[in-house]
RNA sequence: GGUCCUGUGGCCGAGUGGCUAGGCAGAGCUCUGCAAAAGCUUCCACAGCGGUUCGAAUCCGCUCGGGACCUCCA
């Protein structure tokens, strides 16, 4: 089955075709740097890490382009120019780039932590300021650009007058009309440098106490908020490439404006495909500055947050994401956290012993239904990604094959209920969509090996206590470990296992 | 005010016009020294009101509720 994608640009899911197969040009919006990644930042990152991994697994070569603002963009455009992270630098007392590469390096730790592959190309917007000044100048060359006291603005109207006669107005990603948008658009201060007050800045003069300043044709100065994206996606991917990512709160006027701008330097819609995450929602609301409502991803990890209740681990959060379709917002509760972290868990304990044991290929399946069952579930894991990227129904499936694989480590049911051709097509799609897809790995602390040591000791210990029928000491073991988090099981025959929690 | 999305069982979440989503929680059973785990079984649903249809949670209309964007935003 043909990979489809559901196209923001179109409003419908389409068949999945790059433009040079088998390569893949991917560019996802990255993070601003001016402060730590919270919950919300995870869902983008994390959906399209996967979306990533399905081309890779699709056999694409791809390359994923995924930038770091890190230039900073004036919060209220034209009544102070405010560059937003030489504010918190001053605040912080930090110079700009030590600013930057502090919060650098968190989102990378994080991005670690979730077990998110690296993107092939990972560029910075302070890097690329030529790029971003040649491209301005090609604007105002064409005539879409103009300048105003040192700042340069993108003449929106002039735009949509073209476009509109080549089938691509302003607004065409995010459904605007600009006709509209010109009687609502909220009045600002200091609007009188633009033409129209729906006109964006590609370049902004740099006010005296600016810290984050180049030279440029026009002044000093630092680009505007949305032609970083559009110079970097075409230097590293071309004029037109495959899937342009972000989250559907950039649709507009990030997006819209990213379109205005390569659509003019290279005469072509940047992007076929336009995917769009949908937000992370707390208590209804979508997690944001302006709500007040944020929870950092290292508060996350550690627990320490008042709408928190526990911590919750990266991968839990990772599979939490991943229980629901990237379009649909996604509402966040301690109860769906622990929901998720109780359901991975359980999903791994079988995935493992699934993966540890060994099946002779070639025997015959004494329950067939069951057998062609469990095909049938495998086989809809990759349906299901075709289908959009659904993880929730992949997830839904993992859990109805588990089962199966517990009635057989519960010995419940026969090996040879199932053929052994099956059990090693499971074992091996399992590790595929679980691991390699869906990006889960086996959690484990530091100094496990020792702790493997001490806690096989205990067992021992206890598995004598009990053939003593001293229970108070097998019990105590038991008990006790189990408070440490450490649970110990007695299986069917006789032995122990113990698992982590 | 404008544009758009959405309302599924205690909670989170899939969903095609006719067939059990799934997870967590709850109940029962099996196993077990007792537990836990696991397996099996089970309870709980499609905001409301109309309409289309042989048949609608799924299409249409209205009402009510929630949200997003229009300003930095994943």
């Amino acid at each position: 089955m043909p990979l489809k994608i559901y196209n923001s640009l179109t409003r419908q899911k389409e068949v999945f075709e790059p433009l040079n197969a088998p390569y893949v040009g991917m560019y996802v919006c990255g993070p601003t740097v001016s402060g730590e990644s919270h919950l919300g930042h995870a869902r983008p990152f994390i959906t399209f890490d996967v979306v990533y991994r399905f081309l890779l697994y699709k056999g694409y070569k791809v390359r994923y382009v995924r930038n770091i603002t890190d230039a900073g963009h004036f919060e209220e455009e034209g009544k102070q120019a405010e560059d937003k992270i030489a504010t918190k630098a001053i605040l912080e007392k930090l110079e700009p780039m030590e600013l930057v590469q502090k919060y650098t390096h968190l989102y990378h730790w994080a991005m670690e932590q979730f077990n998110n592959m690296p993107p092939s190309i990972e560029p910075t917007a302070t890097g690329h300021i030529v790029e971003q000044i040649e491209m301005i100048k090609k604007i105002i060359a064409d005539g879409y650009g103009y300048e105003a006291n040192g700042s340069v603005y993108f003449d929106v109207v002039k735009y949509n007058d073209d476009y509109s006669k080549k089938n691509q107005p302003y607004g065409i990603l995010s459904g605007r009309n600009l006709d509209e948008q010109l009687d609502t658009t909220r009045e600002l201060e200091n609007q009188e440098e633009k033409k129209n007050k729906v006109d964006f800045a590609l370049w902004k003069k740099a006010p005296a106490e600016h810290i984050m300043r180049w030279q440029s044709p026009w002044g000093e100065g630092f680009p505007g908020w949305h032609i970083e994206c559009s110079a970097m996606a075409t230097k590293y991917l071309g004029k037109q490439f495959d899937i342009h990512g972000g989250g559907m709160d950039l649709q507009f006027p990030h997006h819209e404006c990213e379109i205005a701008q390569s659509t003019v330097c290279n005469h072509q819609m940047p992007a076929r495909y336009w995917m769009h995450n949908n937000m992370i929602t707390i208590n209804g609301r979508k997690m944001g500055k302006s709500y007040n409502n944020v929870i950092k991803l290292s508060e996350l990890f550690a627990g320490n947050h008042p709408e928190l209740t526990q911590a919750y681990s990266p991968m839990t959060v990772r599979f939490f994401i991943l229980q629901s379709q990237y379009r649909g917002t996604l509402d966040f509760s301690n109860e769906a956290l622990q929901a998720s972290e109780k359901a991975l868990r359980r999903l791994m304990e079988a995935y493992e012993w699934l993966k540890a044991q060994s099946f002779t290929a070639g025997s015959n399946a004494s329950d067939p239904v069951l057998d062609s069952q469990l095909k049938t579930w495998v086989n809809e894991l990759e349906t299901f990604m075709d289908d959009d990227m659904n993880t929730a129904k992949v997830v839904a499936n993992l859990f109805e094959i588990i089962p199966s694989v517990n009635s057989l480590k519960d010995k419940h049911i026969t090996a040879d209920a199932v053929a052994g051709d099956t059990w090693i097509f499971v074992q091996k799609q399992l590790e595929l969509f679980i691991e390699q897809i869906l990006g889960i790995k086996v959690e484990q602390g530091a100094n496990r090996q020792q702790l493997n040591g001490v806690v096989d000791l205990l067992v021992e210990i206890r598995k004598d206590a009990k053939t003593r029928k001293d229970f108070a000491t097998s019990d105590k073991i038991r008990n006790q470990l189990a408070e440490m988090g450490i649970q110990i099981k007695d299986e069917k025959d006789g032995s122990m296992s113990y698992t982590f929690i």
